[in-house]
DNA sequence: GCGACAGG
DNA sequence: CCTGTCGC
């Protein structure tokens, strides 16, 4: 067999490493991170492949031949920040105690080296793998070269050969550069040819095999704009063709030998104790065994030991108590308000336990449970919650829950798993994939070591960043108020629900006929493609808007071709039909309990990267309002037995005072402490006249504006919205911050915090990392500078109202009332109440919603009462 | 996975 | 800007 070299591109890999996880450091404050990412997947590649040889290349310096064709070349490349540039030396380090050749040659990129090491091994015989995130690298696949793409995250990788390369593409691999001179690229400032993008560039390709053959049968191509375009842009394209092509031919002398690895393994583990490894270290024996020769460790091996017997569970119970701690991980099922626990593993500090539920050693848990002198830890509190109101047990509070935590360190996560928590902040100790476990039971016993494990660094990276507060007073008390909301559920009149489906599929099927009359044709009206088709074939309609698959059909097209067609009303209509029954009718009727008739959402409190809760299954926070007909849905919300009333109170302009107040502007500020309508002001400020002068049109457009301004503004975002030129919306924005100066100041102040230190933060230190707002490609760093100044303001929103549920909750339960929260919709809550209660609950959660802060301008909160959601607005 | 659309 | 669900 042919021997396998693989080629790493060390800056991309570190690149891809940094910007995967969060800024890990060690305990002299240096940043680990990007070590930590490239180590791991360095490690587990020599594991995977065993490759006989390998070299890492990496760039030296910015100037390369590229810039003597083109100086523009990689123009308008940012810095790499320091917390990224200081780890290449430790990486270098951790390579040389792994005896791994190291590649660098000043004038010439990492790709080059790469190029040129892959052609020489193909021409000694070898089987040549390439590891990179960095496209450029596929044209350099062959029959006996392969690329490794890193994906999102570290752990996966695309493996590109040149069968999987055609079919991807439909061209071979060495023709990816001809693509890529024609449609150029942005992210290194390669021109390219105006007009063309990469469809573009792929069927021209395809039809004419390379850039020279193109430019040589100009005539031949379809499209006129497109001829001439190729004719102006000739040199630009063979020049980007020439950027984007790849040396293979750099001056460096190739043998097989040169490139083995002789791993050292004190040196590494001098390395990985001092960059705090834990994990990695203890692997490291299994990995390349010590140096004395010892055999190689055994794999972590997990003891099912259980619990079954009265005696035990006392004794267990009993030694728990002895130290204080309950560290916990449940097994449960069924659906709310009806969870229930399989058993429960817990770590009594050696070991890892297992109680199955309904042996003699479960009495044992509920006393545990809800001992208050234990201090708790868990994985997902509120699952506890739920299973103990579903058994019906007693729960005091948890004090740790190790998901809110990874949560709050670095909300932009899509999910929390142990495993890769474990592979994050324990350097991959004992990491396995749940799916390993034979049985539950098995991942449960793991799942509590892991969770014992990380308790204190998660904790002490939560101190770092300065949490804490955050996490003991908002979001752990949170927990048990979203638990009983889910477990309450909200009330659905099941009977008017269907007369309500019923109704409208009558209505809808109506529209069918006539949408079908009109067109000629039955067809599907739910396929934009068949609709498509209609509307701007067969109809011949205006062409508005295109996605990337086709005609787009939004409702705000359809609106524009309002007038050609008498088509276009009905289709408005029938969508907004059918999504009502579709979404909102048929889809809650089968969410309703059967036991409770209620339906009870799930609050998710980890997935938003502001720190807003969600809601799913059904998601009750996008409830219609806005059209007559989607309120007629709030009717269908009532209160439940024992209860009179459906109340909700919701903060007026919450996120308008949260910048008066974050921005210190004196405009906004005086306009919300004279209680003034906020459209108006800015209509009035925005437009040069006085309150009283201001129009139904002047003051719509300035409602825009002021959204515009809490969603971070673009002149083409807000153009859309209100219908006027992406000019004249630039103008109204510029206005808005020549009269709201302090606003100006404080968006300036936050993007340039988030360049220096690659986050924001709320007003209650909620932290969210923007690793995009130093990026090279305008688009990207555009949108996290919007995103940039939204979420202080969106984040402290959903702070404020956090802390309002909490309070309220508390304050009900206080003084005894009966009546209670359900449902939070980001700036409102609403709550089922009794008759004699009305009155002073209505105070109490006024009060104490418009108290959670105290700002520098009054916070307004709108109590209404009714006999259905729909009255109570 | 995408487009459309419901909410904030 | 932040979401979740439906239907194709």
């Amino acid at each position: 067999m042919s021997p396998e070299f693989m080629i790493i591109d060390g800056s991309s890999l570190i690149h891809r490493a940094f910007y995967a996880l969060p800024p890990l450091s060690n305990a002299a404050g240096q940043y680990t991170n990007a070590v930590y990412g490239f180590t791991t997947m360095l490690l587990k590649l020599l594991a995977d492949l065993k490759p006989d040889a390998i070299a890492v290349a990496f760039d030296k310096g910015r100037i390369t031949f590229r810039n003597e064709t083109y100086a523009e070349y990689k123009g308008h490349r940012k810095a790499t920040p320091g917390e990224l540039s200081e780890q290449f030396p430790l990486v270098k380090e951790v390579l040389a105690a792994l005896g791994i050749q190291v590649l660098e040659e000043a004038g010439y990129e990492a790709d080059d080296i790469i190029g040129t090491l892959s052609v020489q091994a193909v021409q000694a015989g070898c089987q040549v793998t390439i590891v990179t995130g960095d496209r450029d690298a596929l044209q350099l696949i062959g029959p006996y070269s392969r690329v490794l793409l890193t994906k999102k995250g570290i752990s996966d990788m695309e493996n590109v050969t040149e069968e999987t390369f055609r079919e991807k593409y439909g061209i071979a691999s060495s023709q990816f550069i001809d693509v890529k001179g024609l449609m150029g690229d942005t992210s290194d400032n390669i021109p390219g040819v105006p007009g063309i993008g990469e469809k573009t560039a792929l069927k021209l390709v395809s039809e004419f095999g390379s850039v020279e053959n193109l430019l040589a049968n100009i005539e031949r191509v379809a499209g006129k704009k497109l001829q001439e375009n190729l004719r102006t842009y000739r040199d630009m394209a063979i020049m980007s063709k020439k950027l984007a092509t790849i040396v293979c031919d750099m001056p460096l002398a190739f043998s097989l030998d040169q490139y083995g690895y002789a791993p050292d393994t004190e040196k590494l583990k001098e390395l990985f104790a001092h960059f705090e490894f834990k994990s990695l270290l203890q692997r490291l024996p299994a990995m390349f065994g010590s140096a004395a020769g010892e055999p190689a460790a055994e794999p972590v091996r997990i003891e099912t030991r259980r619990i079954e017997t009265q005696e035990a569970a006392q004794e267990l119970a009993a030694a728990i108590r002895c130290k204080g701690r309950l560290v916990f991980y449940p097994v449960t099922e069924g659906v709310l308000p009806a969870i229930s626990f399989n058993g429960l593993a817990l770590w009594d500090g050696k070991e890892a336990v297992y109680i199955p539920a309904g042996s003699d050693g479960w009495s044992c848990v509920a006393e545990l449970l809800n001992d208050d002198r234990l201090e708790k830890t868990t994985y997902d509190a509120k699952v506890t919650y739920n299973a103990c109101y579903g058994a019906d047990l007693a729960c005091s509070e948890i004090q740790t829950d190790i998901l809110l935590m990874a949560y709050l360190l670095d909300p932009t996560a899509v999910e929390y798993p142990l495993n890769k928590l474990v592979e994050t902040y324990l350097s991959g100790y004992a990491s396995l994939h749940p799916d390993q476990y034979k049985d539950r039971t098995a991942a449960a016993l793991w799942s509590v070591e892991a969770i014992a494990r990380l308790q204190p660094v998660l904790y002490a990276a939560l101190q770092d960043a300065k949490l804490e507060t955050l996490y003991r007073e908002i979001e752990l008390p949170l927990v048990w108020v979203l638990s009983s909301m889910e477990n309450y559920g909200i009330t659905v009149d099941r009977a008017s629900l269907l007369g309500m489906s019923e109704g409208l599929s009558v209505r809808i099927e109506g529209l069918l006929t006539e949408i079908y009359q009109l067109a000629g044709e039955p067809f599907n009206v739910n396929s934009t493609k068949q609709l498509g088709v209609l509307l701007f074939e067969k109809l011949n309609l205006p062409v508005i808007k295109k996605t990337k698959t086709g005609y787009s059909t939004d409702a705000e097209v359809l609106e524009k071709l309002a007038g050609y067609h008498p088509l276009i009303g009905i289709l408005l209509e029938y969508r907004m039909l059918i999504k009502l029954k579709s979404t909102y009718l048929d889809g809650l009727l089968p969410l309703i309990h059967p036991v409770t008739r209620r339906i009870h959402t799930t609050f998710n409190q980890t997935v938003t990267a502001t720190g807003r809760l969600s809601s799913s299954e059904p998601n009750l926070q996008n409830i219609p309002i806005r059209s007559e007909a989607g309120r007629k849905i709030r009717e269908l919300f009532v209160p439940g037995e024992g209860y009179d009333y459906i109340m909700s109170a919701d903060y007026s302009q919450i996120e308008l005072r949260i910048l008066a107040h974050m921005s210190k502007d004196n405009g906004l500020i005086e306009a919300f402490n004279h209680e003034q309508d906020i459209h108006t002001r800015t209509a009035a400020e925005v437009f040069g006249v006085s309150m009283s002068e201001v129009t139904a049109e002047m003051r719509s457009r300035a409602k825009a504006v002021n959204f515009g301004i809490v969603y971070g503004i673009s002149d083409y975002g807000l153009s859309r919205d209100i219908g006027v030129s992406r000019k004249e919306a630039g103008q109204y924005i510029e206005s808005y911050f020549a009269r709201y100066h302090g606003v100006k100041e404080f968006i300036d102040v936050i993007i340039r915090f988030a360049r220096q230190n690659g986050y924001v933060t709320t007003m209650f230190d909620r932290r969210r990392y923007l690793p995009e707002i130093n990026s090279s490609n305008f688009n990207q760093r555009s949108f996290a500078e919007r995103t940039a100044m939204n979420t202080p303001i969106q984040g402290t929103a959903a702070d404020i109202i956090k802390k309002a549920m909490i309070d309220v909750y508390q304050e009900l339960k206080k003084a005894n009332f009966t009546s209670r929260i359900l449902l939070q919709v980001h700036d409102e809550l609403l709550l089922e109440v009794v008759e004699q209660e009305v009155e002073p609950v209505s105070r109490l959660v006024k009060q104490a919603m418009e108290q959670a802060v105290t700002l520098l301008v009054p916070m307004t909160v709108e109590v209404k009462t009714g006999k259905t959601w729909a009255a109570a607005k």
